[in-house]
DNA sequence: TAGTTTCGAGACCGTATCGTATCGAAATAT
DNA sequence: ATATTTCGATACGATACGGTCTCGAAACTA
């Protein structure tokens, strides 16, 4: 979207200068957590003057929203003719991504400015579990007309209970490994 | 725990300060969140000089962890001789505990050092959730007894996926109350 | 070429917090 | 009475950051 930049004279504002800004936010909010990240620390990483960050953003806010948005993958819709066969790569998937350092802090950090910036909560629900809760709905419409499960199921429900004890497994992990635990969740919630 | 104290000699340490920099920490807690408050900022409020905190705790870590570990209650098991009576009772209990903001950022802070200080998890998991689970398995088994449900149903997971979904449902607020949803995800389980 | 903007670096100052030390008063044991 | 410990208060130095500013170089437009 910053495409169309040809226009007012003086130097352009660095790609790669912006990229470093954004790499190094993203890892030290997964080594050191969001509050204990610092401006300084993230400009010193990147090899950035801090002015060259607080020409972008205004906040550290601002920076690591941006920083999390920047990585946000294409939702991918697993079709394999089998609801459970999508079902397990949906939940791998989810795996790959959330069980990590990052993925635990993004979500505290979302949790904390839940009620004092909702800003990030929204950002993460938008471009984040929106997609995927609409992937998931096609999912189980498909498993539908294959008379796999009831037709009268509410797929959001199903998502978002199933969103929840992934969250509740992250921070809690089971005996047994996250993913089997999730999909036995989940065959509670499809029997 | 702290009643027998009369040995060594000396000033004996209040009990009245000691209340008083828990009721403010939990108070802070709730207001700014873990991460921005100060040990100087809960003396303060307190009502204490910080060397009387300094002497009890050696960390805002341990401060807090005490301080949430205090106002744990005693877990009720309702018996009204039906099942959804008496889930509605936890369901009811647990939102008044979760849907403030202490509830949020305790969640929060526990969430947010999960990796890098598993001990406050912990402190949740054994004295919260713990007993919460011993309860709910009470009533699920009850429910068995009078062929309310069927006899193979894991309690422990559906416990564990209905914390998740009170879980989720705290951080994205759904449409309809956070009560009425929590119920339809239980009804998906418990069907 | 002249003008404009961004670049990284760092100086700068204000503020917040940490953790320790010190103080005189108060509360307790022997 | 004396020794001991804690009390609240405050001073203290150290450190970390925030956010603004300046600087000379670099990259671009017209």
């Amino acid at each position: 979207m910053n495409d169309i930049r040809k226009k007012s004279p003086g130097r352009p504002r660095s790609r790669a200068s912006h990229q470093a800004m954004l790499k190094a936010a993203l890892e030290l909010l997964s080594e050191v957590g969001f509050e204990a990240m610092s401006i300084e620390v993230i400009a010193a990483r990147a090899g950035v003057g801090k002015t060259t960050i607080y020409r972008r953003y205004s906040s550290k806010d601002e920076l690591v929203a941006d920083a999390i948005e920047s990585i946000r993958e294409e939702v991918l819709i697993p079709d394999t003719g089998n609801l459970w066969s999508d079902i397990d790569a949906l939940i791998e998937n989810a795996a790959q991504i959330t069980l990590t350092p990052l993925g635990r802090q993004t979500v505290a950090m979302i949790i904390g400015s839940a009620s004092s910036n909702p800003g990030l909560a929204q950002i993460y629900w938008e471009k984040y579990l929106q997609p995927r809760r609409k992937s998931f709905a096609v999912i189980i419409e498909r498993a539908k007309t294959r008379n796999e499960i009831p037709t009268d199921l509410d797929s959001d429900l199903v998502f978002d209970t199933m969103s929840g004890i992934m969250l509740y497994a992250l921070i809690f992990p089971p005996i047994e490994s996250w993913t089997t635990y999730v999909r036995r969740a989940l065959s509670l919630l499809l029997r």
